[in-house]
RNA sequence: GGGGUUGUAGCUCAGUCGGUUAGAGUGCCAGCCUGUCACGCUGGAAGUCGCGGGUUCGAGCCCCGUCAGCCCCGCCA
C-alpha cells in the first residue's frame, strides 16, 4: 500500500478531549485505528491515541469517493492522520468519552499499516509468554498504559517529596565491585584487565554511605538493582529502589521522612493512609502473624495451646508440651459459619499447602452445625475441648488448625495457612464484620516491622562449617543496648533495622548504619571475616569510617512492588515495561544469548592458547601477535589445504594445529 | 536444585473409553449492507495437537524424555 507522508501536519486536539464543545471546528487528529465499522456506504473508525478515542465517519453521500475508498482500506492498528469537522452524532454513545459527537472526515492519510496483530489488544488472558514476545504491542493496551504513567507518576511524586526535603539525587556506578554477603552478584568480566570482574550492584549500599562520609547529608536515588537469584511473581533480577540515606538520624528520622511520602502516594490512588504507621517488633510479627511482612489486612493472631495438650492423649502434641519450649503447638482459629462449614475437600487442600510449607499434616478442629469435629477428635475429652475453645477464645462455629514444632516450623506453616484461609473465607463468610476481619479489601494496612536480629545463624553448605550471617547487612548498626552480645550471644543482639511493609509486601527496608571502624570490624568478625579480608573487600569503606564518618542510617523502597500494589495488580511484571520471564529471560529480545568465541577470548573467558592468524592474498600476519614457531608450522599445514580452505581466519592451538578455519570471501590465492 | 500446573487454528478454548476427514468462538480474507460503536448477514482460507522417542493394528488422548510459560519451596545481606 502507498503511504501517505505525515508533512506538516501537526495535531489540533488530543482524541479523548473532544466535546460538545468543539462542535463545527475543523480538527486535525492522529493515532491508531483501533476498528473500523464499514456499513458499506456508511463508514466508522475509531482512532486512538495515548488520551483516547474518536470516532471518525465518512459517507457515500457527502464524503469524497477517493477518500472513502482510502478509509475502507484501513485496517486495525493503521496509524493514521485525520482531519475533518467536529459533528454532534446522530446516535451518541454514553460509554465513550468523546460519544457525544464524530468527526466527519474531510482528509485522510494513512501514515503506515500494521500486520494482523499476534493477540487481541482489548481481550483479557492473553497467554503471558506470547505478550512478553510482543511486549510493544502487549504495552499498546490500555492495562499497561495506565501501568506505566502512575509508574511515572509515582517516581515523579517521589522525586519531588525528597527535593522538597532537601535531598540530593546522585548516580553511583553500575560496574562496580562483586562483595562477599548477600545475593549472588551477575558479573561483567573485564577485557582491559584478564581474569578480572566487575559486579552489578545488589545495591548502591557503600556508596551511599561513603556519600555520607562526604558530607552530603541527605541522598536519594531511583536506581536499578541487580540479583542472580531465582524469580517470583514479585522478583525480578533487575529492579529499581528507591535508595535513601541519611546522615545524623535515628530510625524515627529515617521513618518521618518515609510516612509522608507514603501517604502522598496512597492518595496518589485514592486510597487513606495515615501516619504514623504500627510498629511491630520482628518477635512479635513472627509470634502472631508467623511472619516479618505480616498482612495486617487480616485480624486474625496465631496463638499459642501448648499448654491445652500438657496430658493430652494426642503423643504428637503433648510430646511438644513437654519439650520446654523446644517445640510449641500454635493454632489459627477463624470464628463463624463458613469457617466452621468448610468441606473435608477443602480442608485437604489446606493440609497439602500446610505439607508444602513443611509440615507433617494438618490437625484441625471445626466446630459447625453438628458440633465438633476434628482429625484429633478421639484425643480430645469433653473437657479438654473446653478448656481448648477457652485457649483459642472460641465462642460458636468455627475453625481451629493447629501446627506442631520449633517455631520456626509453626510460624511458617501457620502464616502461610493464615493468609490463605483468610482470603478464601473473607470471600464466602456472610457475616461482612467477620468477612472484614479476614481481610479488610479497602485498607492500606503499612507497618514498620523494627527491632530484627542482627544475625542469623547460617548452617553451611556442602561439608563447610555453619557460620553467622547478617540478617540485613554487614554495615547495619548493632542496638546500642546488645552491643555487648556481639561476642557473647550473637543470636540475642538486636539491630537497628526496619522494614516497611504494606498488605504483606516487603516494600522498603533499612537501617541505622554503624559508623565507625572499631565496630564495623567487630561486626565482620562476628560474621567471620578476618582482618585481612575485610582488608582486601571493604578496605575503602574501613578508611572512609575512620576519616569523620557521621552517624547515618537510611533505607531503600523497592519501586517495583510499590507501584504494583498502587496499580492493584499481583504481579510486579505488570509495572515493569520489558520485564524478565521466571526463568530470567527476555523472551522479545531472547537475552541472555550465545556470542561469538571471539568475544569470549578477548574477554578471556576462552582459554589463550589458541591463537588466530588472518590470511591474506599475499601472506598470513598474526592478528594477535603469535609465535614465528607457530607461523611456520601454520604455513605448512595451510600449504597442505586447497587454496578456498587457506583464506580467512585460522585458529591455531598452542602446538600449532588448526583447530578452526573460517571461510571469508576474498580473492583466492595459491602458495 | 525440588514440587505443582499449562502447552490443540493468529488468539481464547473444547476434544468422551485410544478409533472415520481434529472442532467452536473470535480474528483474518472476499462479497453484501446508511447510524454503527463487540455492527450485522453470506461464503472462504487457516493445524508440526510444544518437541523427540516409545507402546499399539491405530496416539491430540497412554508411557519415557525434553523445551517453554506461570505459581510455590530452597534461594533472595
Amino acid at each position: 500500500m502507498r503511504l501517505d507522508r505525515l508533512d506538516d501536519f501537526q495535531r489540533t486536539h488530543r482524541n479523548g478531549d473532544l466535546r460538545l464543545d468543539q462542535v463545527g471546528q475543523t480538527v486535525r487528529l492522529l493515532g491508531w485505528c483501533r476498528r473500523v465499522r464499514n456499513l458499506g456506504s456508511l463508514v466508522f473508525l475509531d482512532l486512538r491515541d495515548r488520551w483516547g478515542v474518536v470516532q471518525l465517519v465518512a459517507n457515500e453521500e457527502t464524503a469524497d469517493p477517493e477518500l472513502l475508498a482510502k478509509l475502507k482500506a484501513v485496517r486495525s492498528e493503521f496509524v493514521l492522520a485525520a482531519e475533518g469537522v467536529v459533528a454532534e452524532r446522530e446516535s451518541k454513545n454514553p460509554n465513550l468519552a468523546t460519544g457525544d459527537i464524530e468527526i466527519r472526515l474531510t482528509g485522510l492519510r494513512i501514515l503506515n499499516t500494521a500486520a494482523p496483530l499476534p493477540f487481541p489488544l482489548e481481550d483479557e488472558g492473553v497467554g503471558e509468554d506470547l505478550r512478553l514476545t510482543y511486549r510493544f504491542l502487549d504495552l499498546r493496551r490500555k492495562e499497561l498504559q495506565r501501568n506505566m504513567l502512575l509508574r511515572s507518576e509515582a517516581a515523579n511524586l517521589i522525586r519531588n517529596h525528597f527535593r522538597e526535603l532537601d535531598f540530593i539525587e546522585f548516580e553511583t556506578p553500575i560496574l562496580t565491585k562483586s562483595t562477599p554477603e548477600g545475593a549472588r552478584d551477575y558479573l561483567v568480566p573485564s577485557r582491559v584487565h584478564a581474569g578480572e570482574f566487575f559486579a552489578l550492584p545488589q545495591s548502591p549500599q557503600l556508596f551511599k554511605q561513603l556519600l555520607q562520609v562526604s558530607g552530603f547529608e541527605r541522598y536519594v536515588q531511583i536506581c536499578r538493582c541487580f540479583r542472580d537469584e531465582d524469580l517470583r511473581a514479585d522478583r525480578q533480577p533487575e529492579f529499581t529502589q528507591v535508595d535513601v540515606e541519611m546522615s545524623f538520624v535515628r530510625q524515627e528520622d529515617v521513618q518521618g521522612v518515609i510516612e509522608p511520602l507514603m501517604v502522598k502516594l496512597a492518595k496518589l490512588v485514592g486510597k487513606d493512609a495515615t501516619a504514623p504507621f504500627p510498629r511491630l517488633a520482628f518477635r512479635d510479627a513472627m509470634a502472631w502473624y508467623g511472619s516479618d511482612k505480616p498482612d495486617l489486612r487480616c485480624g486474625i493472631k496465631i496463638q499459642d495451646v501448648t499448654d491445652c495438650f500438657a496430658a493430652s492423649g494426642f503423643n504428637l502434641f503433648r510430646a511438644a508440651a513437654e519439650s520446654q519450649g523446644q517445640r510449641r503447638v500454635r493454632a489459627l482459629f477463624f470464628p463463624g459459619e463458613a469457617a466452621g462449614s468448610l468441606s473435608r475437600k477443602a480442608l485437604d487442600a489446606y493440609q497439602e499447602q500446610a505439607k508444602q510449607m513443611g509440615a507433617g499434616g494438618l490437625p484441625y478442629a471445626k466446630w459447625g452445625k453438628d458440633g465438633l469435629s476434628s482429625s484429633f477428635k478421639k484425643f480430645l475429652e469433653p473437657a479438654d475441648e473446653a478448656a481448648l475453645r477457652q485457649s483459642l477464645n472460641a465462642a460458636g462455629e468455627g475453625l481451629a488448625v493447629f501446627a506442631v514444632g520449633t517455631d520456626a516450623q509453626t510460624s511458617k506453616v501457620l502464616g502461610d495457612l493464615r493468609l490463605k484461609l483468610a482470603t478464601n473465607l473473607a470471600s464466602i463468610e456472610k457475616d461482612p464484620n467477620l468477612s472484614n476481619l479476614f481481610h479488610n479489601k479497602n485498607a492500606y494496612a503499612f507497618l514498620w516491622v523494627v527491632d530484627f536480629p542482627l544475625l542469623e545463624w547460617s548452617e553451611g553448605e556442602a561439608g563447610e562449617p555453619g557460620r553467622w550471617v547478617a540478617c540485613h547487612h554487614p554495615f547495619t548498626s548493632p542496638h546500642p543496648d546488645d552491643l555487648e552480645r556481639l561476642e557473647t550471644d550473637p543470636g540475642a543482639c538486636r539491630a537497628v533495622a526496619y522494614d516497611l511493609v504494606l498488605n504483606g509486601f516487603e516494600v522498603g527496608g533499612g537501617s541505622i548504619r554503624i559508623h565507625d571502624a572499631e565496630t564495623q570490624n567487630r561486626m565482620f568478625r562476628a560474621i567471620g571475616i578476618g582482618e585481612a579480608e575485610a582488608r582486601a573487600k571493604f578496605g575503602f569503606l574501613l578508611d572512609a569510617l575512620s576519616y569523620g564518618a557521621p552517624p547515618h542510617g537510611g533505607l531503600a523502597l523497592g519501586l517495583d512492588r510499590l507501584v504494583m500494589l498502587l496499580a492493584g495488580v499481583d504481579n510486579i511484571r505488570e509495572v515493569i515495561a520489558f520485564p524478565k520471564t521466571a526463568q530470567a529471560r527476555c523472551l522479545m529480545t531472547d537475552a541472555p544469548s550465545p556470542v561469538d568465541d571471539r568475544q569470549l577470548r578477548e574477554l578471556h573467558l576462552l582459554p589463550d592458547a589458541k591463537q588466530t592468524y588472518r590470511v591474506g592474498a599475499v601472506f598470513f600476519e598474526s592478528a594477535e601477535g603469535g609465535s614465528p614457531e607457530l607461523r611456520g608450522q601454520a604455513l605448512q599445514q595451510i600449504g597442505q589445504m586447497t587454496p578456498r580452505q587457506a583464506q580467512g581466519l585460522v585458529t591455531l592451538d598452542a602446538q600449532g594445529q588448526i583447530l578452526d578455519a573460517q571461510t571469508l570471501s576474498g580473492p583466492t590465492f595459491e602458495f
